[in-house]
DNA sequence: AATGCATGCGCAG
DNA sequence: TGCGCCTGCATTA
């Protein structure tokens, strides 16, 4: 369930849970991550941080290579929980545990022990990242500006801009009444500054309460007197898998496409070139 | 029981 | 552009 804003509540989550600095039991139930986890074992958690999508957790272990690097892909997961943990299943790829916590990672795209220099190289090939204060917008829209490809494409694209993923894609789209077709380069300086701080506000709401509402209260249902309706994702939302229902701005039909793979879904009325 | 699907991404061609 | 990979859950039979 992993956009930007879910990895950065992580970051917070490991740091309350583990960041005290005293030593972590570290375990690979699975197996895959044995080897580092027996290093790390023993260890103080002492930090945690997010870049878009990736989580990095750095030990106390005196080694070169110590951060964790994670990345959840599509279907990872991270789960916490208070003691007494119960036995681990064998898919969970890293447990942490102290006398008051546990907190299983499954099913991962990545879990590698990497260094300092590793590190860095993911950030630099990572584009600024709404939710972290040393990120600048105007690397993003130098790409955007000069950018033949759609703007549905580009804001999926993490050397451009990191964290946003297809429900932030297809809601902030929504939002600002720009048709997810539309050219990168066709997108104005004013328009994409609405965009960004508009991603700011959002995924910061986002890592608040770990999920993501992006319609505004004045089209809530209660609002627009209609019955409340939470989709799946766990959130209120404009359009995201809401194909074929009723816009609830101007009521006709919320589109839906294939675009690289991945679901777009979008207002044709709402939404312009 | 089998199938399909998902908020992601890297790779081959 | 399509495919494979990581897993769990809902839907279908």
């Amino acid at each position: 369930m992993p956009e930007g804003h879910t990895i950065h509540r992580l970051a917070e989550d490991y740091l309350a849970r583990f960041g005290d600095g005293t030593a972590i039991r570290v375990t690979s139930p699975q197996g895959k991550f044995a080897d580092a986890a027996a290093l790390l074992d023993g260890t103080p958690l002492t930090a945690a941080e997010a870049h878009g999508k990736h989580l990095f957790l750095h030990f106390g272990a005196p080694d070169a290579e110590d951060w964790v690097h994670i990345h959840l892909g599509l279907f990872g997961k991270v789960g916490f929980g208070s003691t007494p943990a119960p036995p681990p299943t064998d898919t969970v790829r890293l447990r942490l545990r102290n006398d008051t916590s546990y907190v299983d990672l499954r099913g991962p795209t990545t879990c590698a022990l990497i260094t300092d220099a590793e590190k860095q190289a993911v950030h630099a090939r990572l584009g600024p990242d709404p939710l972290r204060p040393d990120a600048d917008p105007a690397l993003a829209y130098a790409r955007i500006s000069r950018s033949r490809t759609t703007i549905a494409a580009l804001l999926m694209d993490q050397r451009i801009i990191a964290g946003v993923g297809n429900v932030y894609r297809a809601e902030v789209l929504f939002r600002h009444g720009i048709d997810p077709y539309r050219a990168g380069r066709d997108i104005g300086a004013a328009e994409w500054d609405a965009i960004w701080a508009d991603l700011v506000v959002l995924m910061r709401e986002g890592v608040r309460t770990n999920r993501i509402d992006t319609v505004r209260p004045e089209h809530t249902p209660q609002a627009m007197g209609r019955p409340p309706r939470v989709d799946d994702h766990g959130g209120e939302v404009y359009v995201y898998r809401r194909a074929h229902l009723p816009c609830h701005l101007c009521g006709g039909e919320i589109r839906t496409a294939d675009l690289a793979a991945r679901n777009l879904f979008w207002c044709p009325t709402c939404q312009h070139r």
